[in-house]
This record gives structure tokens, sequence and C-alpha cells, in this order.
DNA sequence: AACACAGTTGACTAATCAGTCAAGATTGAT
DNA sequence: ATCAATCTTGACTGATTAGTCAACTGTGTT
């Protein structure tokens, strides 16, 4: 993550190295990586250019521990996807959770979605191991719940696709969805769980 | 668009202007704006930068020609969505124009994707202007179809940006999917057709 | 209080990149 | 063949920016 891998952290590291990342976070999500400098993220971070590069041994390491932090945390509400629960309720639970994540956590939303609609070039081996893996292994899951007939019949694949399209939408084209509802809608997730939740139950009906 | 505002293109004008927008596209989509540069668009197009910029008057110059190009071809199939014909069937073929400008114009939708990601800085009068405009006109238009019985009582709003969500994702995301479905599939659009229209038919039904 | 180490910074460097310019090459109409 | 307009380019400039460094200040441990 940062300079060192001996243990300890001081009090002003533990401080200015968060205060680093919230700021790089903020940075890198609203500008892409090349369109970001280490001066705005320093300045946002309230330090000096010099003392961020104390922290972290440049640009590209201030990303890629924002990129790691974050791709556990995307493969958490999938993990969770129980095959012994009852189909509907879990894929439900799992938009929901999705769709939770992508509110509460827009900027990160947006750092990944920068990251793959330019090609993925930073997180290539995470998309086709760990992520893989997880969804091969919960597409099996779903195909067999369509199989015993508890929710429709459809492409698994697909349906996480299709998952994933919607709730991520809500954050990384927010501002799509601000603008075109400017002065009418406030909120861009306003109804956007109850109408997300809406169409999957169609969706799943057998 | 261009440097001059008399009207004959000369055979090399038309030649050297499509080569360079063609090579924009394929960098702007690619590394977005601040990522890209004009040495690449240059040697892409086979010309030299100062040629280059004998026909556009600056990297910006080149990206607003794209994105407004662009812009024409977003709304066309919205457009198309006829008030007098039968609610499905104009929705369907609403969501399946939509999903072949995603298949055919891959870098035109990162290029628009790209641009929203960053909080749409170069094309917020677009957006909040035409596009919500005819937003609102084809939102009016689906509610009565709603309230008329033929299609599910749904937030239209909320349906539109669903489809948005559908079908942009196969190509905004489609490192994602290619990487995640690497080996098994090739062609990321492969059941995306038949699927996307499967859960549409879901969702609209009353 | 003294000291070692953690933390900080102004002033740099080197690289990259958008954009200029003046001079030269090509084109096509006559 | 001539010539004016169009087209092309090597060699620049100036701005921006990632990253360095040596000198300085603050902290906490004894």
């Amino acid at each position: 993550m940062e300079r060192s891998n001996k243990k300890p952290l001081t009090r002003i590291q533990k401080h200015n190295i968060s205060a680093i990342l919230n700021a790089a976070l903020e940075v890198f999500s609203a500008h892409g990586f090349r369109g970001s400098t280490l001066d705005q993220i320093a300045n946002k971070a309230g330090l000096s250019k010099p003392n961020l590069l104390y922290y972290f041994n440049g640009k590209e390491a201030i990303h890629v521990a924002l990129l790691s932090d974050l791709l556990d945390t995307w493969l958490d509400p999938l993990w969770a996807l129980n095959p012994n629960g009852n189909a509907r309720d879990e894929l439900l639970a799992y938009i929901r959770r999705k769709l939770e994540l992508s509110r509460n956590f827009p900027r990160e939303s947006r750092l990944f979605a920068n990251e793959i609609v330019q090609g993925a070039p930073r997180i290539e081996n995470f998309l086709k191991g760990e992520l893989r893996i997880l969804v091969d292994e919960k597409a099996t899951v779903i195909s067999q719940w369509m199989d015993a007939g508890q929710i429709a019949k459809l492409d698994p694949y697909h349906l996480i696709f299709s998952i994933w399209a919607l709730t991520q939408h809500y954050s990384d084209f927010e501002a799509q969805i601000r603008l075109v509802r400017a002065g009418k809608v406030t909120d861009p997730y306003d109804g956007a769980q109850s109408f997300v939740e809406t169409i999957f139950d169609k969706i799943l009906s057998p």
C-alpha cells in the first residue's frame, strides 16, 4: 500500500494516509487517472506535494491502493448470495445490497467505472481471476435454482450483468439522470429501489 | 466544426478530416479526453501533429466535433418512439434500436460514457436541454400507455433509464464482460438481444 | 534537555504535451 | 508551364506536471 512494510503506523501516518486516500478518491473518480494531478490531490488532502510523496511512492501507487481497497468491497454482495436460501429472496437481497453500495459509495463506483470504460488496464487480473471465479460459481447456483423451477429460466450470466448494469447506472451515470431530471427530482435515487425491485420481481417470476 | 466556414471541401480535406475524426474517436473513447494526446491521434490518422492542427483548431475542437456528431445519433432511437403505435411493440423496437446502436457504435458509446462518468462537463447543455425535453415528452407518452392499461404501470423515467442502463452496459462495460467470460464467450453481445427482449417483455406485462 | 527519527517543504529537474511558425512541397485551374 | 492556393513539416516555445532532494521543523522517548 505505501512506503514501508514494518507494522505500526503513527497517529500522524494514519491521519495523513487516510486524508490522501480520501482526497485521491474524490479527484480520481471525478477526472480519471490521467485527468487528475498530484497537486489537486495534495491540495484537497491539505498537504504539500512532496509531503504526499513521502507517504506514497507515486501517483500510480495511490491509485493502486484505492483500487485494491475497492475490489474486496465489490465482491462482498455477490459472495453473500446463499445457495441454500430461497432463490428469489437471495437475488432480491443481492440487488438491494448492490444498489445500496452504489448509493453509499458513488465515488468508488465511478472509480471502478472509469477503469472499465477505458478497457480495465489495471484490474484485468482481478476481473479474469477472482471475479470470474466468483461469478461462475454463483451462475451455477442460479442455474440450479432455475432448474428447480424456483425462478424463471434465463441466462444466469446475463442476469448478473443486468443487475450490475441497473444498480451501477444510478451512480456511474448520475450526472445524466440529474441533468435530465433537473428541477423535478433532486435525488437521482428517488424511486430507484422500488423500481428496481419491482422489475426484478417480474423478471424472476417463473 | 473545423477551421473554415466557406463551403466546398477539397478531396484532401474530406479525406484527412475523416481520418482525423476516426482516429480521434478511437483514441478519445479508449483513454478519455485528458488521457489522449494529439500525437497519438495524429499518428493513428497518418498525419504529422502540425498537419492535424491545420485542420482543427485544437484538441478541444476535435472533441467537440466528435460529440456533436454523436449527440444527434443518440437522440434518434428515442425520437422514433411512435405515440400512435402499440405500446409494447414500440418500446421493444426502441430497446432493439438502442442495443444495435451499442453494438454497432461501441466507440461512440464509450466516448459518451466517459463524458457522463466524469460529470458531463462538456454536454451539460445537451442533457438538460434537448435530451431532457425529448425524455419528458416520451415519458408522457409512456404514462398514457400505462394509464390505458397497454403495459404495466411503472415510473416512466426509471423505465427509460433502465433501457439505457441495460443496452449501454454491453458496450461501455464490454471489457468487464469480456474478461469475466474469457474463454467461454468471445462476443459479449452473444445472447444479449434475446435476454434483454425477454426481460423487458416480462417487465412490461400488465 | 537532548536526541533520534518522523514529518515537512521550497526550489529544483526532466519529461510530456498543446500549440506555433516560417519555410517548403504539392495540387489543380488556367 | 505557371502560379496561387492548399497542404505539409521540422524545429521550436511555453505550460504543465510527476517526481527529487537537501535542508528544515516537530514529536516523543529517555
